[in-house]
This record gives C-alpha cells, structure tokens and sequence, in this order.
DNA sequence: CGTCAAATTGACAAGGCTCAAGTGCCGTGG
DNA sequence: CCACGGCACTTGAGCCTTGTCAATTTGACG
C-alpha cells in the first residue's frame, strides 16, 4: 500500500512541486496521507451540486470535467481535469457544492478527507502554498474560458480549448501536444465552448479540411500544432505554467 | 491617519469577517497595516496585463473591473468590483498579471505591499482563511459567468449580471438592492456579457418596458426585483454569502 | 450481423451583429 | 444664460453566424 500510494501521488507530487519547491519532508507528508483508492467507470459523480462535501478527490488516470446544469436542462462545462489534479480543493473553505464533478472516462481517484488535508495545509507552508497557487491558477483559467466563449467566434473557441486541454496534458507528463487523442465527444466540446453539438461537428470538420487536425476512428489528432495556436488566438501565459 | 486607516479598512474587515471569523488581534493587525491611499479618476489602470505586480490593490470607494483584451481589441470584462474587495490577491502567487484591472468609477484605493501582506496571511491564520476563501469564491463567480455567457439568451445574460451585481453591492453595504444606479455604461454590460452594446441597449428596452427596469437620467433603476431574477435565473447560491 | 450511440449532413429559422443615421444629455466656454 | 460639442444612447434595415430539426451514416462492440 505504502508503494502503491507513492505511485499514485506521483502526478500530484510533481504538480506541486511546479507550483512552489517541495521538501523532502513536503513530500514525504504528502505520500503519506491516509486515502481511499477509487476505480470508476466513466459518468460518475465525483461532486454533486448542492451536496456538502467532506473529501478531497485527487485525479490519477483518466479524465473529468466540471459543470453546471441550468433550469431547462442546458450544461455548460467549466474545466477538463487531468491526472494530478485536486478537483474539489474549494470545498475545503466552502462546504456546499454550486456545480458538478464528474469523470469523462474511467478513471482511478484517491479521496482524501478534507481533516487531514486540512492538517496538512496548517502545518506543510509550501504545500499550502502550491494548493493556493493551482487554485489561483484554475481561476485564471476560468477567466480565460469567459473570454472564449464571450468573444472568440466558433472555430476559434474550440481551437483555443483543444490547444489548452493539449498544454494541461503535456505539463501533467501524459505526452505531447502533436499527437494524442481527445477523449471527449463532440457534444462535450459544444458544451464547454457555448456552441451545439452540431455546429461543433461542422468547425472540425473546417479543421480537418485545413489540414489542421486529422480524424483517426473516433477521436482527433493534432497535425498542425502551429495553426492549431493562431486559429484559438492561444497564448498559454493564462496557465501559469512557468515562474 | 490610523483614524482614517480605521475607517478606510473597515470594508475590509466586514468582508473578511463574512468570510471567517476574525479575532480583535486579527482586526488590529490589519488595522494597522502600512498602506498608501490614492484618489484615482475613472478609466485608471490599476493591474496592467504583463507586468509584474508588487503591491496590492484594496478598494475602498468607486467600481472597478477586470478585464482582457483580444488581438482584435474586443474586450471581455470578467468581474466587477465594489468597496471591500481587493481586485488583485492572486498576485501575491502569480507574479505576472494575465489581465487588466481599471476604475470604472472616480475610485479610493488603498495599496499595501506584497511583503507586508505575505507577513499577514503567514502569522494570521484567520486572515489567511478569508483571503482562500475570497479568492475561491471569486473563482466560483468565474465559473457562473462562464455559464452566463455560454448558455443564457441575451436578455437572461443581462439581467443576471444586474442581479449580481445588486446583491454584491448590498454585501459591501451599499444599499439594497431595489433601489440603485448602475455605474456601468451599456457598453460595458455589452462587454461583460458577450453581446454588442447595440444589443444590450434593445434588451435593456424591453426589460423597461415590461416595467421591470426603470430609466432615471442616464442609469438604471430596478423596478421588479422578483422578475429580475427570475428572467436571469438568478441563484445566490454561488457568491456563499453564507455559511 | 444487429444494435446503439455518436457523428454527419442538409434545409431552414432566428438571435444577435454590423452599419449607419439620428437623438438627447450634459459639461464647457463664450 | 445660451450655444456648442461630444459622448452615450437609440433606432432601423439587412446580413451572417449559429441554432433547430430531422434524416442518415458511421463505427464500436457484442
């Protein structure tokens, strides 16, 4: 188990140690956590809306996303979640949930109780300070998402949210942005750039004919990762990924 | 000056003290941070995007908003900010700023210097507390904009932000929410919602005329706070007022 | 080979944008 | 006190991007 945890946390570790310099002792505290191991199949609600949570979910294979459902049934995605990522950590400081979590393939999780993450944030300054960090990050993400779907028009928006959903999987050490597959569906691009399922259908379409994507069976290849950039006006200092 | 310091912050405390609990240490330790007031006119940059950000920015009197702008000089706004917030927390974390924040009104500032702020959080717990937690329900209103922008109709985007708005003014206590100008122009509403001003300008029409929105000189009055949220969908839900 | 979800396609409707021409408010200067 | 100028707000006409609806096709998998 001890092994295993240290494996697990792998995506973790290094996710946080790129947000501030973490000790041995950092480390160590980290690995050490007391977690419960989860295999889930895809559709699975890590987080519910309106539900008070009382663990930390730590993402370590697969994918999710995280969304909000409107009073006529209408979803909006708000972020993809890759391996390393925490995807609840503000319901350590706001107990009640205002949107959905859910996994987008199957995925393992580690669930961690917000007690002793809690403790561990109290007492690890440099682990609270690269929590603190992701979080600030993960809004200057969402504020980069308002101007997507605000301003860009629709091929862009869904160039700019492939190349970013390229960079996060690169920086989490799943492989490069030229060639990988995209694990959501047509309709969840739609419903995370503001568009329809079919329109969606229609840009990709505009970018295969380009040349800029490739379709390979049922998902997506990068081919040029260059127009790939200036058609989503992507400019990647919003991810904070280096300083 | 620490009779005016006093006064200045006292928007700051009776919003951290909202977020968590603060002590009369706490209160005083803020109190008696060393600040620099200035008096800024509208339109005055307060975060440049790019540039690296040493101090920050506590509001105390006017609005502000953040703000991106595109290759194409469209602009999206992001937030709007009142009394009480400081607009630029994430840059005790982040160096570089990835947006712009502006006085949308005459504005009183107050700035306090990273080093001191750091030196706060780090021996105030409570402190520390409330500053994650704003800074995570900001993100939570990041997310609810994105919503707002990618799935409501334009009316139903508009009336939203009205709403919003209202009720992040009667927190700061600024008044209740019926009764209110709107410091923003029509082009701004445009720029914070996706839509063109042309645009917002016939929504706000026809929000007039079904007697819900009231015209006084060259603002905006609510008239029907039950319809207004009802067509914005509104749910409080997401700014955790409470709890 | 059958089944089912996802992707694809076409025709049409519509919400919102663009462009362009006013109108009204308010501060400024004579 | 009034005339002027400028900025924000209005309004209308026509266009265009995206949505809607409905019918097919494709691909994965049992």
């Amino acid at each position: 188990m001890a092994e295993a945890s240290v494996d697990a946390f792998d995506a973790l570790i290094r996710k946080l140690n790129r947000l501030a310099d973490l000790s041995d002792d950092d480390r160590q505290a980290i690995a050490t956590l007391p977690v419960r191991v989860s295999r889930l199949t895809k559709g699975t609600l890590l987080v519910q809306e309106g539900s008070l949570v009382s663990d930390c979910c730590l993402l370590i294979q697969g994918y999710a996303f995280r969304s909000k459902i409107g009073p006529d049934g209408d979803r909006q995605i708000m972020s993809f979640h890759v391996a390393g990522d925490i995807v609840d950590v503000q319901h350590l400081m706001l107990s009640r949930a205002d949107h959905d979590v859910e996994t987008l393939t199957d995925a393992v999780i580690l669930r961690i109780s917000h007690s002793d993450l809690t403790a561990l944030i109290d007492n690890y300054p440099s682990i609270r300070k690269s929590l603190w960090r992701s979080s600030l990050i993960e809004a200057s993400i969402f504020r980069e998402w308002i101007f997507n779907v605000g301003q860009r028009e629709a091929v862009a928006r869904i160039a700019h949210l492939i190349c970013e959903f390229a960079v996060l999987r690169e920086a989490a050490g799943l492989g490069g942005c030229g060639e990988f597959d995209l694990p959501m569906h047509q309709h969840h691009i739609g419903e995370a750039t503001g568009l329809t399922g079919v329109h969606v259908n229609r840009m990709l379409r505009l970018l295969t004919q380009n040349g800029i994507l490739k379709q390979v069976g049922r998902s997506m290849r990068v081919l040029d990762w260059q127009r790939l950039q200036a058609v989503g006006e992507f400019e990647p200092d919003y991810l904070h990924l280096e300083a």
